[in-house]
DNA sequence: CGCTAACCGAGACGGTACGTCCAGTCTTGCT
DNA sequence: AGCAAGACTGGACGTACCGTCTCGGTTAGCG
């Protein structure tokens, strides 16, 4: 009965054609900045004409954000293995390494676009943020439990000093290594450690 | 010996037009997004006609980060007064209320829209962040002299974990307190004081 | 045999629009030296965005071009009363004023501006000069048929002559009047007369 | 008394440099149409400073015209040897030469852009054409006194037809030949000797 | 011979038009 | 109704060029 879905008159909306546009606008963020492509680009890569764009989307960013969100969902996970300690050693290599490789540039690029407007950046850390954060967190509480750090921790300011730490010079373009990783994470560590 | 200062032939640049441009970008900087602002705009707040501008600058990114550089040279000092560490502690509770300040809204702007230019990444590192950079570990020293942090202490590291914790969540949009930023910087001490 | 009317994709291009951006430019003719209208000043004046005119035309000079043609194809008819020669006087002393007119002056304008193109030359000499031309050869042929004019007569080169001496003085700036331009008409009638 | 040629104080004005900048205009003038010619052009070839331009003429349009002038001044003459009726047979011929040459193309161009401005119509009108309409005018009473034209004939008006049949093919494009040229002077011949 | 006024080259400047580009909307006919 | 093609508005961009201006350096001729 009700039809559970009525199924709307007309044409239903292409799905191939949605996976073409996120598709082109994914290639594109990776070579060129933010306010560098073109809606036409887009819509030339795609095969597809600007109107079709516009039906779906609001505007040029809200595009690139989805075509963003939508390849890096599961961008430097925090991996399974391992002691929950060393999950987050890993977790902090691997989040540096990203970092200056060519996709971090587009995760840069994307948190500038994101400034400019509240409302974007709202929805990126409500969507995006959150979650691995809340994940980050988890891992902190399980290194908690498993005795690897101390209870008065604060699982938020520790994953921040790990983040922060590496976003810091890849922001500035300072060298990234996986070794300059480890020392800040073991600083960050020793900090965790000597809370009271 | 001679030439050294000899005087270019024709009319010399007027140093209180370049002023006036520079000075109308700062102020638009303060109210506006960095691709939000017209070169028309800058010439019509300076005074000043279009060609001029383009006539010592490639272009209104050019002038803009100029514009920025010119009034930021003094942001977010590291302050005189008390030990090294308080001086440090001080540092970091007003860098975090600098970055939720409107001018530290240009600051994040500005950062992030040099991501898209190599060349304008490493002028900012250089006659930006490195001078300040230098400074900070200047006071770690001190400190490390004082008595107030071990020997082995990383200087360049500690900086970068108080200022990169204080960054990420300016960039999320995450709030920022003066209590946040005491217990990063206390955690970052901690981290410190258990350097082997 | 097929395409022929194949209509092709795409919005088509709206006759209004173009009527209107032609009509604009006739009426800025009227008042303004070719140099002296700005494309921008059509585009206002003709409810049009600048980028419209460009899409369809190369530049300024090209839509004044048309503009001018398209509203002076009737300029100076030879008019149908009366018997061949009473036309051909008729139309010298009608061509004189013209010439003397705002209109003229318009038309002395755009001889001018072709100048410095010899490809609006050609289309000029073609379109709008060749055919009144073949006309005026009419005309004459028509008076030699009546017998008011001997068959040994050059109608090239008298039209030439009727034209010729009412252009020079427009030229120059000369006064231009009806008795003038009947006397020259005179002259010429006895030139073509005494044609072997 | 009164001086009358009070020699003013300071460095006298450069002839040479005077020279340089209305032979680069004429140069140019050859080249290229009346507004496509730059003053920093004129500058530039004349090894000039705009300044210097500026301070002797009024605008581009008077440095290009008195730099037509200047090179102008005697060309297509009426000539001297034989009858006074063979001398107009040779000019209006000459004339016919004249204008589809290089430099009657920059004639034309002349004429024609100075339609735009009455003021520098009427000196161009005085200052070149009335002095050499007054020689044509008096080629044509030598012709009448020596008998090979009637006393009726109206100088002016002759002139007009022989300059005008040359004119308008010239300003159109059409083929200008010396037959044709000779066959337009027979014309008005007949014309006038056919003058009651 | 030195003074001084006016000249000059170089080139910065205000103003203004040009022609290009792009975001986002609208129109048409096909599917 | 969805969609491709592509015309259209609005407005910024960066270039070109006119005529003015400001420098320092140069060149007469007067004292």
């Amino acid at each position: 009965m009700e039809g559970s879905s009525k199924r709307p008159a007309g044409r239903p909306r292409s799905e191939k054609t949605r996976k073409a546009i996120l598709k082109a606008a994914s290639r594109l963020l990776k070579r060129h900045g933010f306010e560098e492509i073109a809606t036409q680009q887009i819509a030339k890569e795609a095969g597809v004409s600007t109107a079709t764009l516009y039906r779906w989307w609001k505007n040029k960013q809200a595009i690139l954000l989805e075509a963003y969100l939508e390849t890096a969902r599961e961008l430097v996970p925090y991996g399974k293995g391992g002691s929950p300690l060393a999950r987050l050693r890993n977790y902090t290599v691997r989040l540096a390494e990203f970092l200056k490789s060519e996709e971090g540039l587009v995760f840069l690029r994307l948190l500038l676009a994101i400034q400019e407007r509240p409302k974007l950046r709202k929805a990126f850390y409500k969507s995006v943020f959150l979650p691995r954060r809340a994940e980050g967190c988890e891992v902190v509480r399980e290194a908690v439990k498993a005795g690897e750090l101390p209870k008065t921790i604060d699982p938020d300011l520790t994953i921040n000093l790990l983040i922060g730490s590496q976003i810091l010079p890849a922001l500035l373009g300072q060298e990234v290594s996986r070794e300059l990783a480890e020392r800040a994470f073991e600083m960050v560590l020793r900090g965790a450690r000597g809370a009271r």
